[in-house]
DNA sequence: CAAATTTAATTAAACGTTTGTTTAATTCGC
DNA sequence: GCGAATTAAACAAACGTTTAATTAAATTTG
């Protein structure tokens, strides 16, 4: 907490080696291309972060979502199908802004790498992922949903919400797009975010 | 084509590798953990393969299926419907069978990493991407299915069986499995296509 | 306030490992 | 005894990290 352009410093350097973790993976990133690409020296990660792995660690550790906030969000609501919406709205928004962040995440719980960081992660996940099931169970008790396959109802969501996050070359390619940049705009966002709700929608109301 | 034993000796060693590549990515396995685990010398990978990036090609390109059976496979259904449900459960059969592919293949399509296998693999993609696109286009034409949003709805399709497919280890935490073996045995396989075939069938058909 | 001193930030160079690949010698099957 | 399969050893290059020296900034002192 001195200086705070050294802060900010610190943060370019966390910025710079989220993308390119992103793009390339843990190990295919040197810390020399780390350093290259942020204009320090090669010893300057070490002395910051004390090595890749804690860089790497700490890249993660910043963005995890509090969901806190979004536990007191669909407070706001009355029916169990507008909460479930404003869920999904609120992922899609936060998933949209942190794609880098959020290709690491997958990325890194599909490996059998650093087991602590995924076991981390994946107990993180399941939290957020027993906040939403609780949701849908309480709109099937309710009878305001179906009795559906709560756990596949909920992993769907975050399929398709992070199947559209980081495959955007993909996507690119499938919509007809130009550049990977038009897959992420608002309009598109707000598009993911109606689709949803009409698919759960139909799989979730009676009728 | 001499020797079978060498060919399974090949095999053998795709198959080994396949599955640290899936376990660790690409870069984080050595052609020296290859050779330990396959029980050859390191130089036997070059020897055979030319390279470890040219192993790892041949790993991919084997088992890339061949949509022909499946195009063949929907004509037997009159429906629009049941043609997608058949695709969903072929699918469904086949990531189940390949996850350590399947692993490999997303992983690979989500990095800037060896950019041409990863243009091919989109390509091929693309093409079974089409091929499902087409159908829900005919489905909607045909007015059996509601005008929805057909990029979407397919790219959901995909993004489901493979969440499914490749977060085992997540899965099994949600659900209460003991193993991961669990989760993928045949009665969860016919538990997640009868899940498909609920969400896609509300999804799409008139009220 | 300026000089002296301490602390922090930054650097170039070197460290010991590990990497993928190659070489040259040897073993094997026919 | 000849060609293919297999081996141990060596290769240069790249890796993450550390060192020791230097510059910059902050603090203390007279």
């Amino acid at each position: 907490m001195q200086d705070p352009r050294i802060n900010d410093k610190r943060e370019d350097i966390l910025d710079i080696a989220e993308r390119l973790f992103a793009e390339q993976g843990f190990e295919a990133v040197s810390v020399r291309e780390i350093s290259r690409e942020a204009e320090i020296n090669i010893a300057m990660i070490s002395y910051y972060f004390g090595s890749k792995e804690k860089l790497y660690e700490e890249i993660i550790k910043r963005k995890l979502i509090s969901y806190k906030e979004l536990k007191q969000g669909v407070n706001a609501f009355d029916t169990e199908l507008e909460k479930l919406m404003f869920v999904a709205a609120t992922v899609t928004q936060a998933f949209f802004k942190n794609r880098n962040f959020q290709k690491i995440i997958f990325r890194e719980m599909s490996l059998n790498q650093r087991t602590h960081m995924a076991d981390y992660l994946i107990e993180h996940m399941h939290q957020n992922f027993q906040f939403i099931t609780d949701i849908v169970k309480r709109g099937i008790r309710k009878k305001e949903f179906k009795p559906v396959e709560v756990e596949l109802t909920v992993m769907s969501l975050f399929a398709i919400i992070r199947m559209y996050t980081t495959s955007g070359t993909m996507i690119c390619k499938i919509t007809n797009k130009n550049s990977v940049e038009d897959v992420y705009d608002e309009k598109q966002r707000l598009r993911l975010i109606k689709f949803l709700r009409d698919l759960f929608t139909a799989h979730l109301l009676p009728q």
